[in-house]
RNA sequence: GGCCGGAUGGCAGAGUGGCUAUGCAGAGGACUGCAAAUCCUCGUACCCGAGUUCGAUUCUCGGUUCGGCCUCCA
């Protein structure tokens, strides 16, 4: 079954079928860093992960471009580094590197390129020149404006045409703007604020026309896959859309748009005035990183999604029972399942592979040879590695973080402890079963239970795991 | 006002013009010194109304309701 993607352009699931098979081209809208990312944040960040894997996995994965750009220009960066009085670099630096720890945390792979706007600047100049040089932008007082009326393709993504979008209240008439619906390239700053020369004074670029400028330059006028959330549809995709193909003398921009549905928390829209805003440090602060992944993956990427810590515990309790599952057996090398493959080939359904993971799992259960548990544990492992899901060591999971040796801290050192003495209490508990002196066991046992550590008996001895 | 997307059992969440989703929770059973894990068995469903059809949760229309966007804001 090939490869099916909803297309916002054209509202349908269409087979999905690259310009080039040796090069297929994906960008997604990154992070504006001018604050630690929110959990809302985190879902192109996973989804389009997903998407990767996918696409590498189906077309190798040499042959495979991802760009994600980084926005380290921008009204609301200005804002918050004078809001803390800090320097607008230290902001964008520490904020971008804030975020590579949460997408890690996440399990995310790293983008091909990672372009940042501030380092665009001279390609943004040359494609506002050439939108000028053909009539589809003017300078006026110090800006410059795309002229919708001048791209007459203009309003296909987003579905709607010029007037209706005059017709909404909330429409502010610059008085240099030709028309209302004409929109900002390139805008003056004053000597506080970030700005760069240009042939229109010292300015600064508006947020749409860096990821015409970016994506042009990494992927080429033409390409696969752009996404980003729903809201990016109207009105920053519509206007990258209009700013590059009217500076491509109308070659198409990307042929597949991808938008993921909204973030709720807790049944609410997230916002800091409600006080359910959740930053994904929040949350890593509640659940390791792969539980927040496959939550998040338990709803398809275009529907809403409610964020809820019950959520999250179904989260916690399926990966317990996967890597329950997974303890102690050595898996056989396995291709990735087909009904695996199948769910996320039909336009990302995550939480139908999952449900096909859960079908692996009853396998791996109800299996009664080695070879057998062997078998199903390598397709559960090779089905979860599309998802970015049970790829780690069982016990790593179950027991807490891994420990790196190499790290002497001292909360690695009391971790190590507390791993002899429960090793020891084991062993007591283990004396006391064989003498029939089972009070003792089972106060070994409630013991360790009140610390949240609980032992499990099995055919192979006694092994402990923290409760989720 | 305009455009768009949802609505499935107690909850989460797939899918289909007639036939088991899956997971959690709940009930019963097996196994077990206890516990954990696992296995087996069992309820409760497709927002409302009309239409198309032999038959609709699935298609069409209308309604209700929830949510998003409507210009510098993820």
């Amino acid at each position: 079954m090939p490869l099916s993607l909803h297309n916002t352009l054209t509202r349908k699931k269409e087979v999905f079928a690259p310009i080039d098979a040796k090069k297929v081209r994906m960008y997604v809208c990154g992070p504006t860093v001018y604050d630690f990312a929110h959990i809302g944040n985190a879902r192109p960040v996973i989804v389009f992960d997903v998407l990767y894997r996918l696409l590498r996995h189906v077309y190798g994965e040499a042959h495979v471009r991802y760009v994600r750009n980084i926005t380290d220009v921008d009204d609301k960066i200005n804002a918050a580094a004078k809001a803390n009085g800090e320097n607008i670099r230290d902001l964008t630096e520490r904020t971008a590197k804030e975020f590579h720890a949460d997408t890690k945390a996440l399990l995310c792979l790293e983008p091909d390129v990672e372009p940042r706007a501030t380092e665009h600047i001279a390609e943004m100049i040359a494609m506002i020149e050439r939108l000028i040089a053909s009539g589809h932008a003017y300078e006026a007082e110090k800006h410059v404006l795309f002229s919708v009326q001048a791209d007459k393709d203009y309003g296909k993504l987003s579905h709607r045409n010029r007037d209706e979008m005059i017709a909404g209240a909330r429409v502010e008439v610059a008085p240099y703007k030709r028309d209302a619906a004409d929109f900002v390239l390139w805008k003056p700053s004053p000597d506080d604020l970030p700005g760069w020369d240009s042939p229109w004074g010292r300015g600064r670029p508006g947020w749409h026309i860096e990821c015409s400028a970016m994506s042009e330059k990494h992927l080429g006028p033409s390409f696969d896959i752009h996404g980003g959330g729903l809201d990016l549809i109207f009105p920053h995709h519509e206007n990258e859309i209009a700013q590059s193909e009217c500076a491509h003398g109308g070659a198409p921009f990307a042929r597949y748009w991808l938008h993921n549905g909204f973030l709720m928390v807790e049944g609410a829209k997230m916002s800091k005035s409600e006080g359910n805003f959740r930053t994904i440090r929040d949350v890593l602060g509640e659940a390791p990183g792969e539980a927040a992944r496959f939550a998040m993956l338990m709803g398809h990427y275009r529907d809403p999604l409610d964020w809820t810590s019950e959520r999250l515990m179904q989260a916690i309790y399926g990966l317990d029972r996967f890597y329950m599952a997974l303890r102690g057996i050595d898996a056989a090398p396995a291709a990735i399942p087909v009904r695996v493959l199948e769910a996320l080939d039909d336009d990302l359904n995550t939480p139908l592979a999952i449900a096909r993971l859960y079908e692996l799992l009853g396998e791996l259960n109800t299996a009664n040879t080695t070879a057998d548990k062997a078998r199903w544990a390598g397709e559960l492992r090779a089905g979860g590695l599309l998802l970015g899901l049970l790829q780690q060591d069982s016990e790593a999971w179950l027991q807490g973080e891994t420990i790196d040796p190499n790290e002497i801290s001292d909360a690695v050192v009391k971790r190590l402890e507390e791993r002899d003495w429960i090793d020891e209490q084991i062993r007591l508990r283990l004396a006391a079963r064989q003498t029939k002196n089972f009070a003792e066991a089972d106060r070994i046992r409630t013991d360790l239970a009140l610390k949240g550590i609980i032992l499990e008996d099995g055919p192979k001895g006694t092994t402990w795991r923290r409760a989720g």
